[in-house]
RNA sequence: GCCGGUGUGGCGGAAUUGGCAGACGCGCCAGACUUAAAAUCUGGUGGGGGAAACCUCGUACCGGUUCGAUCCCGGUCACCGGCACCA
């Protein structure tokens, strides 16, 4: 046929027979097995399609593809989370309606994606943006509401001391500013919050029973961070009683003195009898002045002050201990408040030895003078009255119980999760749909009322004083009271960039429903998402929150699965060669570097000087600074997707960070074109050929196991394995047929046009997948190892399955094992099936 | 500090989890085709020794278990990611 491979023509020829088609349609409700196959939806920023976007999206397309060829009803859609500040910013700097920026990012995105040839239904796009997808964000957010679980609190934010804004968590990098570079300190403010905290036991247990990688449930269980202890009062001599929370409630006897936060509470009640009134001031004053960024900074070093005036009583030892506050004991989590035992931990220990405060020994086991004896496996109670002689966890159990009966405490389990914070003093979010009625409070919007949209804006900037752009749009702000009709004003402030994110998988269900989110058959024929793959950086915010909204709208009905997601896996990121490192320079550059420095030492060390350590690092992250970033568009352009889409599978375990090489891309273009080629030469015949048989048969079973693994690196070696042998045995077309569909998830143009050109019926990608036969996969002969004394010295070929002594006989004709064995005799074979023999010789007696 | 991960040729990475280390690809070397180059095709390619058959070392480092260790155990080092005064 001698036709060239075109890619750029057949890419657009099959995308648009697919779309013609209808190929890649879900059916809600079909007779069919569903399978919900995920990918996180992109945020469409102006710089469109990254690198590293493809990886997850090509390895989710590929499962999607198989599993639509295993007679699977597949629901592989994908949507744009658009709200953000990225979105904002560009808005404010270049006068444009967000609206706008973002119609025009999502057209490109679009544009992009379809190029890749991804088996998207596009019938089910989603854009958290539009208002009738946030009125659905907004009714959720109700219900929070109505529930209880979204309430008002005062909270400390994030303020940049220059640009004087407040910013969100993801903009303060290392305790200052993302944009300016200035320090970030704390400011109360009131702000929205939902009570994640109440789902905190459900989130941790129900993990146990889905498929996520092991690396993402561990981050989620230490992130939720459950520990169990006691909480114990303690008297004081104001009279009245100081709760702790503790883990050690064993130790009670080594509590010499009590830490409470900064911002604790009781501080009120104490302050006519405190005699240091002014100097606790000063260092409330200091605490709270603090960033994040000092406070973690001067960690180590412990400070604080001893409260003159009011001391605590020691509850089984009825000794009076003082107490400090200190900001190494926080105010959010436990009771604020702490006993100290020096004895057995290392932060009271450091603080006892600062202040000059005794260090008790309770647990035997290690040495208190010189550091904290932390150990509970191995510890023994002593100088504990009725603890003595026991170990750390029966002592934990007695001490509860004691404290229990005498009304003193009981045991307790504290979680470091913390309630969400749900606002944003920002334009370019969904408008929270509350109202404030100075008679009634805080009013949820009537629900036919969603959704309630943005309003039009002049300015987008936000504002001096810490409010959203919204605050100054006063008809907007001014409303009446949806409970007594009387003057009200709208919530400014505007939900975080994750609301839309929490739920947006199950819009893709029903994509177009105007009476629910989601109709309860829709939910109920596609829950749970079979597969979603996502990245690391989402295991604790995203992934737990659409976990917490799930769980939410289980408990009130609107969903059949009380987990969204079944499986969970995760990606690696694309990393680029870093052109400031000397190995990545080309061999002109380096060896001019090394004239000018003298060796190549001096030249490492002149780029170390030049650009700092980072130059050290031959990978480094993509970055335009560097301009190392890969452009999407420029391989397509010039390789094709199908290329991109190979390589950026075979590049590397896709769980793991690899970096980006633009002259191996070539290696897969060539396997392509060796594809190609093959299909000019291949026989007729509809039947595999002989040769090639067993071949095809393995190539089967490892392409379907390992996409199934996410190996798909190996994947793709196994077909380019075959692919030679083919080259050497011969091709048929009935050989094709097999390598075609195999490869139909990975290549998916390249495999349909083939598929045609051959004058198979069908489009390939719709054909059923490629079954194996075991017994096909075994060779008439296999090559066995022959070691000595462990140690390989040849091989011999048998017969498959061949017993111990016929791989015997063969071995000891062999000339080498003969001059090997000359003088000695065989005291022992080891023989592993079809793999090797081992002799273990002696010399003869 | 705590939790998790990784360490294999010049490079990206394989190795059915205790059984022939380096699959597949890149790069490099040689040859074929070409006036030449590119592309393509064929062969070679972990280090050291040897003309060769072959010998020998080799999976971060040290030690152990085993007939046999990249894999299991004990210890050390380096790098990456997450959390970080969570009582």
């Amino acid at each position: 046929m001698e036709l060239k491979y075109e890619f750029e023509r057949i890419e657009k020829k099959w995308q648009q027979r697919w779309e013609q088609a209808g190929c890649y349609k879900a059916e809600t409700g079909s007779d069919k097995p569903k399978y919900f196959a995920l990918v996180e939806f992109p945020y469409p920023s102006g710089d469109g399609l990254h690198v590293g976007h493809p990886r997850p999206y090509t390895a989710l397309d590929i499962v999607a593809r198989k599993r639509r060829m295993q007679g699977y009803n597949v629901l592989f859609p994908i949507g744009f989370d658009a709200f953000g500040l990225p979105t904002e910013n560009y808005a404010i700097k270049h006068h444009m309606h967000p609206v706008a920026v973002t119609e025009r990012n999502i057209a490109h995105f679009t544009e992009q994606l379809k190029m890749l040839g991804y088996s998207f239904d596009w019938d089910r796009v989603v854009d958290t943006t539009d208002p009738d997808y946030y009125k659905w964000t907004q009714w959720i957010f109700l219900q929070f509401f109505k529930k209880g679980l979204a309430y008002k609190a005062s909270m400390p934010v994030n303020w940049c001391t220059s640009c004087k804004v407040v910013l969100a968590n993801e903009e303060v990098v290392d305790g200052v500013c993302e944009r300016c570079g200035a320090p970030v300190v704390k400011k109360e403010k009131s702000q929205w919050m939902l009570a994640i905290t109440k789902y905190a036991q459900r989130l941790l247990d129900d993990l146990d029973e889905l498929d996520f990688i092991e690396r993402v449930k561990i981050q989620q269980r230490n992130w939720i961070g459950r520990s169990t202890g006691a909480e114990v009062d303690f008297a004081t001599t104001a009279g009245d009683a100081l709760r702790v929370f503790t883990t050690r409630p064993d130790t009670l006897f080594g509590a010499t003195y009590m830490v409470i936060s900064p911002e604790h509470a009781i501080l009120k009640d104490w302050e006519g009898k405190l005699t240091n009134l002014d100097e606790v001031r000063a260092y409330q004053a200091e605490a709270a002045r603090k960033s994040d960024f000092e406070r973690t900074e001067l960690q180590k070093d412990k400070t604080g002050v001893c409260l003159q005036g009011v001391r605590a009583v020691n509850p089984v030892t009825g000794q009076e201990i003082p107490i400090f506050i200190s900001d190494y004991v926080l105010a959010t989590y436990g009771t604020g408040a702490i006993m100290a035992v020096p004895g057995h931990d290392t932060r009271d220990w450091e603080f006892a030895r600062k202040f000059g405060l005794p260090i008790v020994e309770v647990v035997k086991g290690g040495n208190v003078e010189e550091a904290a004896f932390t150990d509970c496996e191995t510890g023994i109670l002593v100088n504990s009255g009725f603890l003595d002689g026991m170990p750390v966890e029966e002592a934990k159990k007695a001490i509860t119980a004691w404290l229990t009966e005498q009304g003193l405490g009981q045991e307790k389990v504290n979680f470091k999760l913390r309630d969400w914070v749900f606002s944003r003093q920002r334009y370019w979010g969904e408008p929270i749909p509350i109202v404030h009625c100075d008679k009634c409070g805080w009013v949820p919007l009537p629900e036919d009322q969603l959704p309630l949209r943005l309003p039009d804006v002049e300015s987008y900037e936000p504002t001096d004083n810490g409010e959203s752009p919204l605050a100054y749009m006063t008809d907007w702000v001014n409303t009446t009271c949806p409970k007594c009709g009387g003057p009200a004003q709208h919530e400014t402030d505007t939900m975080p960039n994750w609301a839309g994110s929490s739920w947006y998988f199950l819009r893709y269900m029903d994509p177009n429903n105007d009476k629910a989110l989601v109709s309860p058959e829709a939910a109920a024929y596609w829950s749970p998402v079979d597969w979603y793959n996502g990245g690391m950086e989402h295991t604790t915010l995203h992934l737990l929150y659409s976990r917490f909204w799930h769980k939410f709208l289980y408990d009130i009905g609107v969903v059949p699965t009380k987990e969204p997601y079944q499986k969970r896996t995760s990606h690696g990121m694309i990393l680029g060669l870093n052109p400031r490192n000397f190995a990545n320079l080309s061999p002109e550059e380096q060896a001019e570097l090394v004239r000018t420095c003298g060796s190549e030492k001096a030249a490492r060390r002149y780029l170390v000087e030049k650009y700092g350590e980072m130059a050290e690092h031959p990978i480094v992250k993509m970055s335009k600074s560097l301009g190392n970033v890969v452009n999407p568009d420029d391989v397509v352009r010039t390789y094709g997707a199908d290329t991109l889409r190979t390589y950026i599978m075979f590049l590397g375990d896709f769980e793991k960070a690899a970096p980006w090489q633009d002259n191996a891309v070539k290696g897969c273009k060539r396997f392509l074109d060796r594809v190609w080629n093959l299909a000019d030469s291949c026989t007729d015949s509809p039947e595999l050929t002989p040769a090639n048989e067993s071949a095809v048969h393995k190539t089967i079973r490892k392409v379907g196991a390992d996409i199934e693994e996410m190996k798909f690196n190996t994947a793709i070696a196994a077909m380019m394995s075959l692919v030679n042998d083919l080259y050497a045995n011969g091709a048929s077309k009935g050989d094709m047929g097999v390598l075609l569909r195999l490869l139909s998830p990975f290549a998916p143009h390249i495999a349909e046009e083939l598929w045609e050109i051959l004058g198979f019926e069908g489009f390939c990608c719709l054909q059923s997948w490629p079954e194996y036969d075991e017994s096909k996969t075994v060779d008439a002969e296999v090559e066995m190892a022959v070691q000595v004394q462990g140690k390989l010295k040849t091989t011999v070929k048998v017969p498959v399955d061949s017993p111990e002594e016929t791989i015997l006989e063969a071995v000891l004709a062999d000339g080498k094992i003969q001059r090997l064995m000359e003088g000695k005799e065989i005291v022992k074979t080891i023989h592993v099936k079809n793999k090797l023999v081992n002799l273990i010789l002696k010399p003869k007696a």
